[in-house]
DNA sequence: GCGGCTGTCATTC
DNA sequence: CGTTGAATGACAGCCGCG
């Protein structure tokens, strides 16, 4: 339904303008072009027509004349020259919607024409005359792309003139830009789907989930349905006579019995008591109901919110011959980070870990000899919970994440390459704190040195449980967490949290003089700025309400340090982009561009250099052929360390596999 | 009754 | 009242309307 917005599909015809209209003086350097949805102008033949955009666009563009093509939405525009006509785009670009929110992130996505109404108000004339909904039509394509050619255009120069102001001019064209076209080429590229393996782990979940429906029946002692919260919470609370809450605590329901809505008497239970997860894990040591049920919903979730839209939006790829999903990214957000719709590949679950009671008659459905649907643990690495002494040998864990069904094509490899501790280096930088720079140059287990360092003990010394909570801290400190919360999630008292926090700050002075400088300088200016100097306003710091005060204090906080590491993110891609495109000068851009070969030889067109897949905020996911695999993960591991040069060294990690739920650290 | 507008609940980083 | 940031979706209530 979103995409409604983006109604433009490959089959539509692309119109050119070739030069700045008429009005405003004519200008070799600039293209705008706009997509023309059909009917189509008849007054040429389609094929002659995009022969000619073709020649226009190879004139000016291709060949690197130095162009600038200005268009909305340029994404969508990439694709649709690469998958309609054959055509990939090599200048530089300008985006009008890009711009809007590089300039406010915090506002409304914008549509053309609220970019119009906002920027360029004089020219709304024309934007009438464009004709709104329906009334589009009836113009002929021609005029609706010239038209619309001159709107962008006007309102990209006021654009431009407004980013030059805030001094973001620079990061727009070079950073935000460019990833967009790296995105295009990674929604183009795809990520390959085995559909084979996912049907393997949704048999194993299938065969899960009927195990424990017959255990909650049993253990209900009829049947009921374990959808309706109505039912769960009659069972366990009045046929289980289970606590209502995990004690007294009763007052924290919202009474709505004031209202007395409409009959049907027992749908109240679902209202009176909740069944969410903390009640239900509160309830686990008391009754084995519970965390059945816990269960239950665990992979009921994994298979409506991945399983199955996985396999609704898989695509079938001819000449790599096997299926891709296509995510749609999003760049839309309030810090810069990049996300993904359709569904959102950024959090398929990771570690599935399954207890089965693998019967010697019933063990998972594999398709022929092959492999079985799971691989017990993982390889080479712990097995986890390797079964525990003395318990019966049939229950098994298995690990079976949805990950796995991400494969490369054939022949190839998952290349995957994360930054270590990204967002606490881009903390050391900004805080300057001299302790934190100096434990993130040198160490090497990073969490375990800092804990050493707080606790005034060597290294040896730590413990793991130890080296866990000096994690937890530092990154509940960037996240301007409170005792209360930290001390739960650390399983201590809250007051031993408080001392902790208090501890950790006095021990590293420089960020929490960060922390207030960062707040001060947001309620005197009205927003944070990133490393590469994107801004986020947040009127909130200056808010009577403390509650919301607090909580854009802890956001200017975040924004500058989660904003920042999007920064690097971003600049890594694009430098990993160009030197790919270098060293690879023959390999088309993505999957979907035209092979060079192609024609040539009838053999099967060798799948060659390396293809941006995925982004999961600090760790960059291309697809590769082993020939190139060293090369490869040098350039990227190359690219991302030296992204920016900080006050702090950047380290990332190569990992590679043959899928995504398979990787292993890779030494190069 | 229905479309926006808020939260809550799952999953990531 | 609510004190861990940024996301995607689904889903459930709560308003205002026609």
């Amino acid at each position: 339904m979103k995409c409604m917005e983006r109604s433009c599909c490959p089959q539509d015809v692309i119109l050119v303008r070739h030069g700045m209209p008429q009005r405003f003086g004519h200008d070799e350097r600039d293209i705008s072009s706009s997509l023309v949805p059909p009917p189509l102008d008849a007054d040429l033949p389609v094929g002659e027509r995009l022969e000619q955009v073709k020649a226009c666009l190879n004139r000016s563009l291709v060949k690197g004349a130095g162009g600038v093509v200005i268009t909305y939405d340029i994404i969508e525009v990439y694709k649709t020259l690469v998958l309609s006509c054959g055509i990939g785009l090599k200048g530089s670009c300008e985006d009008p919607k890009v711009a809007c929110w590089l300039l406010d992130p915090g506002s409304e996505e914008r549509t053309l024409a609220s970019v119009v109404t906002c920027f360029c108000p004089q020219e709304l004339d024309l934007l009438e005359g464009l004709g709104e909904g329906r009334h589009a039509h009836t113009h002929s394509p021609r005029l609706r792309a010239a038209t619309e050619s001159v709107l962008v255009h006007a309102a990209m120069e006021q654009l431009n003139t407004l980013l030059d102001k805030d001094g973001l001019l620079d990061v727009f064209r070079r950073v935000e830009m460019r990833s967009q076209v790296c995105l295009a080429l990674l929604e183009l590229n795809g990520v390959g789907f085995s559909v084979e393996e996912c049907e393997r782990q949704k048999h194993v979940m299938q065969a899960k989930l009927s195990s424990l429906e017959a255990q909650a029946y049993s253990l209900a002692g009829h049947s009921f349905s374990l959808t309706s919260i109505d039912d769960i919470a009659q069972i366990m609370f009045l046929e289980l006579r289970l606590p209502p809450n995990g004690d007294v605590t009763g007052l924290k329901n919202k009474r709505t019995l004031g209202y007395a809505r409409r009959g049907a008497g027992k749908v109240r239970l679902g209202k009176q008591f909740s069944t969410t997860k903390d009640v239900l894990e509160k309830l686990r040591p008391l009754h084995p109901f519970p965390g059945v049920i816990l269960e239950w919903r665990r992979i009921t979730n994994a298979m409506t919110k991945v399983v199955f839209p996985l396999q609704r939006e898989k695509q079938h790829h001819p000449l790599l011959a096997m299926d891709r999903i296509h995510p749609v990214s999003q760049t839309h957000t309030a810090t810069g980070r990049v996300s993904f719709t359709e569904p959102n590949i950024q959090n398929v679950p990771k570690d599935f870990e399954i207890q089965m009671a693998t019967v010697v008659g019933e063990s998972p459905p594999s398709q022929d000899g092959r492999q079985a649907a799971t691989r017990p643990g993982r390889r080479g690495r712990s097995r986890l919970p390797a079964p525990p002494a003395g318990s019966p040998e049939k229950d098994e864990a298995f690990s079976v994440s949805m990950r796995h069904a991400f494969v490369p094509f054939s022949g190839g490899m998952i290349l995957a390459a994360d930054y270590s501790q990204l967002e606490l280096r881009v903390l050391a930088h900004l805080s300057k704190d001299r302790r934190l720079l100096q434990v993130l140059n040198g160490g090497v287990d990073v969490f375990r040195c800092i804990a050493a360092e707080w606790k005034n003990i060597t290294p040896d010394a730590v413990k793991d449980g130890l080296r866990q909570q000096a994690k937890q801290i530092c990154y509940g400190i960037i996240y301007g967490m409170g005792a209360k919360s930290l001390g739960e999630q650390m399983g201590v008292d809250e007051n031993d949290a408080a001392c902790y926090i208090e501890s950790f700050k006095a021990r590293y002075t420089g960020i929490q003089s960060f922390l207030k400088d960062t707040v001060k300088s947001c309620v005197k200016k009205g927003y944070v700025q990133t490393l590469l100097g994107r801004r986020r306003y947040l009127p909130g710091i200056t808010n009577a309400n403390t509650y919301a005060r607090a909580h854009a204090e802890r956001q200017a906080v975040n924004t500058t340090v989660q904003g920042s590491a999007a920064d690097i993110v971003k600049l890594a891609t694009v430098n990993i982009q160009q030197r790919l495109q270098e060293t690879f000068p023959t390999v088309p851009l993505s999957h979907q561009h035209p092979h060079s070969d192609r024609g040539r030889s009838r053999t099967w067109p060798r799948v060659r250099g390396a293809y941006f897949i995925l982004q999961l905020h600090d760790e960059l996911i291309y697809e590769t052929t082993e020939e190139d695999l060293i090369r490869v993960a040098q350039i990227v591991k190359r690219e991302m360390e030296s992204a920016v040069k900080l006050y702090v060294k950047l380290r990332a990690k190569v990992k590679v596999g043959p899928s995504w739920g398979d990787l292993q650290d890779m030494d190069i």
